[in-house]
DNA sequence: GTCTATAATTCGATAGAC
DNA sequence: GTCTATCGAATTATAGAC
């Protein structure tokens, strides 16, 4: 009774998760404006017309790919937050989402990375109406990182809307450069991002430098 | 006799100026795939055709975008560095060059901009073409990490390059999302910047998390 | 050098057979 | 549901007048 269901589905229902599959695939190695219809349907192994039984239109799989990014990402990350001990600290929880958000781009989910990817490609259109996506997501580790703050864990002249931001930058531009090779695996740079990420957010603790010597 | 040539140029040379200038705020605003040549042309006050007599073809603006994107940014960091006293730290010399190429990439160039946001999006023959620029330009970063790094500013179990990309995903994409407003002016952001980046650089000075407690 | 007009291409999208 | 065939829109690129 429980694989009667779980395998099967619809015939349309498989095909419509290759093409899926298909085009987060795509999507994460063309980039937005190179990835044809063509080719994702020839990596679904279908013609690029049949595609329209499934899909009203190429921005509406755009849409699915990046909401299905965030939502995996997202998963990814709640998963790791439930692994940890129920003690762990802010930062702790700071460090294991950051871990699971940057391996979900880097090698996990082709959706994650395509999300990563071409967010900053996509039309104005699309854009709107992937930004509550976003914007859930934003909330959601703006929580992880309020609680830090309060925790006495993140430098107190921080603005954490902007870290958030240049967090994201750095974690979501690996999908762009990181390919792998001897040295450094993907688990190197998580641990970096992690160790970076986190260093960056720190109470400023010695005396480093907060301006430059003089300004233009 | 230097002004004989300062200004006037032939007409040619202005025109084409113009055209830059052109592409550069359209790509900025509209990102790789959706610049047409017909929005630059018009920006330019000339028309599409006209595009023709200076450029050979799309690629080959891009091409030149690209290039003088980081060729301004760069100019903009190797002046910050000028205007240091000559004791500067290399801390304080990094400190600085972050400065200047998040502010080259926030608000002082539309080719930096262009260039910051544009680069993740174009095709693999123009990325090819582009990539002596940018590791030219990295190596120079390198050399900036390598100083600090010697003068014991950098934690020893970092990855200068990962580092580096991490970084440049930071600054590069405040092009994509920041917008000036009240409370978040682009010097906030360029010091947010700095502190941030800065601070994830530094030897791990407390016992702050090195990794989360268990690992899938 | 710049214009107008148009050719050439590339894709997304639709229609209708099976 | 998927295929084949084709249409149509958008946009780069070219030709030739001025």
């Amino acid at each position: 009774m429980i694989t009667a269901m779980a395998e099967p589905l619809t015939k349309s229902a498989r095909t419509r998760q290759r093409i899926l599959d298909a085009a987060a695939k795509v999507f994460r190695e063309q980039g937005y404006a190179h990835a044809r219809l063509s080719d994702i349907a020839e990596l679904a192994g279908i013609q690029t017309g049949s595609l329209y039984y499934h899909f009203d239109s190429r921005d509406e799989l755009v849409d699915e790919i990046l909401r299905l990014g965030i939502e995996t990402a997202w998963q990814h990350v709640r998963d790791a937050l439930a692994d940890l001990p129920a003690d762990a600290t802010p930062l702790q929880r700071l460090a294991a989402a950051i871990r699971a958000h940057t391996s979900a781009v880097l090698e996990i989910s082709d959706y994650s990375s395509a999300q990563a990817r071409i967010v900053g490609q996509i039309p104005p259109e699309i854009r709107k109406r992937h930004m509550g996506d976003q914007r859930r997501y934003g909330d959601y580790w703006n929580e992880l990182l309020e609680a830090a703050a309060a925790a006495g864990e993140i430098g107190t002249d921080t603005d954490l809307f902007v870290v958030r931001m240049l967090a994201f930058g750095a974690m979501n531009w690996t999908a762009e450069w990181y390919r792998p090779r001897a040295g450094t695996s993907a688990d190197v740079v998580a641990d970096q991002a992690v160790a970076f990420l986190l260093n960056g957010l720190a109470p400023a603790a010695p005396a480093r430098v907060r301006r430059p010597p003089n300004r233009k």
